[in-house]
DNA sequence: AAAAGAACTTGAACTAGTTCAAGATTTAGG
DNA sequence: CCTAAATCTTGAACTAGTTCAAGTTCTTTT
């Protein structure tokens, strides 16, 4: 059955809903289960829905055309996910967004955020303030990528992201920090010998 | 006189506001004109503003340990800049703010925003879009940084922003875009061989 | 219009990170 | 428990982009 109770917490962290907010909302919510491997927003499509992660892992990332994958986001629970150029916009995904493993979203659909807006505008203060946090921590993420080398980027995701790190396999983790996995598997030997 | 008829009118395109909304929110703005080469924003101060520029051109950079400056943002007319991270959590910040010409800008402080939302609430709004945008756009920069080679993210810097390019010096372009001024020369004058 | 300061260019030597290829190890599914 | 698939490792050759240093050009100020 579905209860949203944790979504419906998570929220009422950022705004305090009414018993009639939260039923509102929960009607506009879909919850899936989503296979290992299995893809929740594919490139040329639009991205109909934001997911929110109830158990589990996905990952966006950017098939460029030599054939490379770019990991552009991460998400474990309690993060939401999306392609957000194509969700924000309506247009077609430059993404794929694919589970890292066996996992359980909340989905709202843009019509739905739409219409949710517009009968409880107390909800625009939630997509502010996560978009808001969103930005920030992108912005330390270019300011990371644009200064620091790869070791020390390695070295800041660990520490910021400590609980990610042993379930992402490395080559998701290399890609998502912009070099390649055999050189992180170099990082990874000289910091284990030092 | 501070008349604000120019930030109004863009704020309209997003939240039709009233006379009153109009009003308030006008009162809580301030003008402020910025010489070349002057900062607003500076590292380990807290950042108490954001700012629309009305007239010229900033940009925030990060100086690195080494020594060297990347360039974190960029703004010209009808962008609003700031150091995000500081503003949003009113934590200190770790960029400078400088004017790259001499401006005009309006500036919301921290303070009037939290009076300015709880208010009209109809701003959450507008503030949703903007940084909604802002994280669509800094998306696209990171999976540019991360798929391309540092000649074709000028390309598409050329293609993307081509009333910024011939305003900004060549060194913050390069930082901005994650490598050196000598190296840019060497792409331009392979562009003009071309 | 001279002088000083910013910004840009050029080339040669260098290095952080890539590429490729082959083997080793781990994980998942039937 | 076995097999196939996925992931990780290692080393050697390579390259995109950096560094440094010196010279040139453009801008600003007086």
């Amino acid at each position: 059955m579905n209860d949203n109770s944790h979504i419906i917490k998570y929220v009422n962290q950022y705004i305090e809903l009414t018993k009639e907010e939260e039923d509102y909302f929960s009607s506009l919510i879909t919850n899936k289960s989503i296979k290992k491997r299995q893809y929740i927003i594919q490139p040329d499509f639009v991205a109909k829905n934001r997911s929110f992660v109830l158990d589990g892992a996905f990952r966006g990332y950017l098939m460029c055309t030599e054939g490379k994958e770019h990991t552009i986001a991460i998400a474990i629970e309690n993060w939401w996910i999306t392609d957000y150029n194509s969700y924000i916009f309506q247009q077609p995904a430059t993404l794929f967004i694919e589970a890292i493993e066996n996992s359980k979203i909340a989905q709202l659909s843009y019509d739905n955020e739409q219409k949710l807006l517009d009968k409880f505008p107390k909800f625009e203060k939630l997509f502010r303030i996560l978009s808001q946090q969103s930005l920030a921590s992108t912005q330390r993420r270019i300011m990371s990528n644009l200064s620091d080398s790869a070791e020390i980027r390695y070295e800041k995701f660990i520490r910021d992201y400590p609980k990610v790190v042993n379930r992402l396999p490395q080559y998701i983790i290399a890609s998502y920090l912009g070099f390649t996995t055999e050189y992180l598997s170099k990082i990874r030997k000289k910091r284990v010998e030092a």
